[in-house]
DNA sequence: CTGAAAGCGCTTACAG
DNA sequence: CTGAAAGCGCTTACAG
């Protein structure tokens, strides 16, 4: 059916190695022949068979990309940027969503190792992951984003997160704020994590009691962290901040703030992290943390 | 270096034959012979070569997901349904992204072919998409999902637009509204023609004057929308009520509204498109009409 | 029920 | 600079 590179050989009076360096850009070939190989693929139409090519090369020009959860914009916009980047490349790019679950996450990993792609960027992984430290040890290519592993041997990218949460609470400090809250992610989680110690190390930098009831954790859901912020709220005397370590536990707390009729944030000031797009919007307005999406994508 | 189906058949004293038809759960094998491979195979730890196997089957196991534009919550909210759905089959969705620009979705066109994917669900497309139409008359397995094409043949899935519009602008006219306006899409897409049309229609059924200055149209962009936005504002006598052809572009219209100091729905009331889930928040509580993406992602 | 053999469409050392 | 040949790891009609 399909036109091979048999048919541009015959076409063209050559072998089927010489079309094939030609498709290659094989250095030796001669101009004239070349041309005639080029044209014999233009007159028939020719492309080639990408599925027979991987099986010779062994390799895809395909990577995976693993995220917890798409439909938070943080990582679509994630997304967004590496597929842009990954085109430039001739890269195409597996979308595989966890749902902050680590079956999904195994599944995928053995998933996109059978099916051969090149590598894996991991947007997903606990500090302790088992399956893809083990694929780090055996030198799979793999490169963690946003969320990295304990394992040293493991490249990751992502920004200072300890920093970032400095730089949040020191921001409400400044704003006179002393009964700082705290709602954070699972802290096996490398940015709730160092989110956190950042949070602590800048409270006690400035000299400020840290209450253990002021902090919170859970896992990355509307429902929990409604029921988290409603428990803040809740505790006496009430938190005049509350520090969200993400966008999305932010806007969930906003709700239930502003449900609870405090203003944001003259009663009660709020801040994020992730600088999702919906943030800037007039009616949410959510003081953030920016977490550089585009420049990363650049890099992996 | 790797396990190849033939060390698992030397292993279990077969032949590699045999050993792929107890991978491909071929009928007739007998029990015995069956057992002793998959007691190689598990002893090895054998992975079928996914590349060798897409290349002798010419089959991939892989779609291509053409979007628009991931981080509009919409797209991304359907792109998880599929993936989600995709992972049941054993299926892996190619994620390619065209920021709306035809030259993107042509480029992606033909990568994806050329990569052998077994067919490409389209959420991109225009009417009239030329090389869209020529993969559907080319029988190639595609299916368009939410903007369809004009052309019949071509298999698509996507809410009656119409009825969704009209189901909006009724609500307004019932809510006592006779100065509606419309901020529509490019008119060469399927989903705000159709908006539109419902638009029309809904008026006329219930004998309101049509007001060319109260439509408007753009692309999908917070800047037009901003800008068409404030057009409408300008008008006079403003509007009363204005329906966005999708929750994007409400949610634009929404911050012009509020900066010159309109209040939602008492001034101006607000309907919008899509109901991503921001448009639930406290904050925003914007009326939309739903979209059923997940049901869509089980048809599809 | 099972094996030997050809084939899927490329690439690439090896000769020349 | 170019061709003949082997090979990438599977699948599957063909015999038996």
């Amino acid at each position: 059916m399909n036109i091979t590179i048999k048919d541009v050989a015959k076409k063209a009076g050559v072998s089927p190695a010489t079309v094939s360096r030609v498709l290659n850009n094989y250095n030796y070939v001669n101009e004239d022949t070349k041309e005639k190989v080029v044209k014999a693929m233009t007159e028939l139409g020719y492309k080639p068979n990408e599925m027979a090519r991987n099986f010779a090369l062994q390799k895809t020009n395909t990577i995976g990309l693993i995220v917890s959860d798409i439909t938070n914009p943080f990582y679509s916009e994630l997304a967004k940027n590496i597929t842009d980047r990954a085109k430039l490349f001739n890269y195409n790019v597996v979308l595989c969503n966890t749902d902050n679950k680590k079956e999904n996450q195994d599944f995928y990993i053995d998933f996109l190792r059978q099916k051969g792609v090149d590598g894996i960027i991991f947007s997903s992984v606990n500090l302790n992951d088992k399956k893809a430290e083990e694929l780090v040890r055996s030198d799979y290519p793999c490169v963690f984003c946003n969320r990295r592993l304990k394992l040293k041997k493991a490249a990751f990218i992502a920004s200072k997160n300890k920093e970032g949460a400095k730089l949040a609470v020191n921001h409400l400090i400044e704003k006179g704020h002393k009964r700082i809250a705290y709602i954070s992610g699972p802290n096996n989680l490398s940015t709730a994590s160092e989110r956190l110690e950042g949070f602590y190390e800048a409270m006690k930098e400035k000299g400020l009691q840290i209450e253990k009831k002021y902090i919170k954790q859970g896992p990355f859901s509307k429902e929990i962290s409604y029921k988290l912020t409603n428990e803040l709220l809740s505790t006496s005397p009430v938190p005049t901040a509350i520090f969200a370590s993400n966008d999305l536990i932010a806007l969930a707390s906003m709700e239930i703030i502003k449900e609870k009729g405090y203003r944001i944030p003259e009663d009660i000031a709020l801040i994020g992290y992730d600088n999702i797009d919906i943030s800037g919007h007039r009616n949410i307005l959510l003081t953030t943390i920016a977490q550089k999406k585009k420049k990363w994508a650049s890099l992996l």
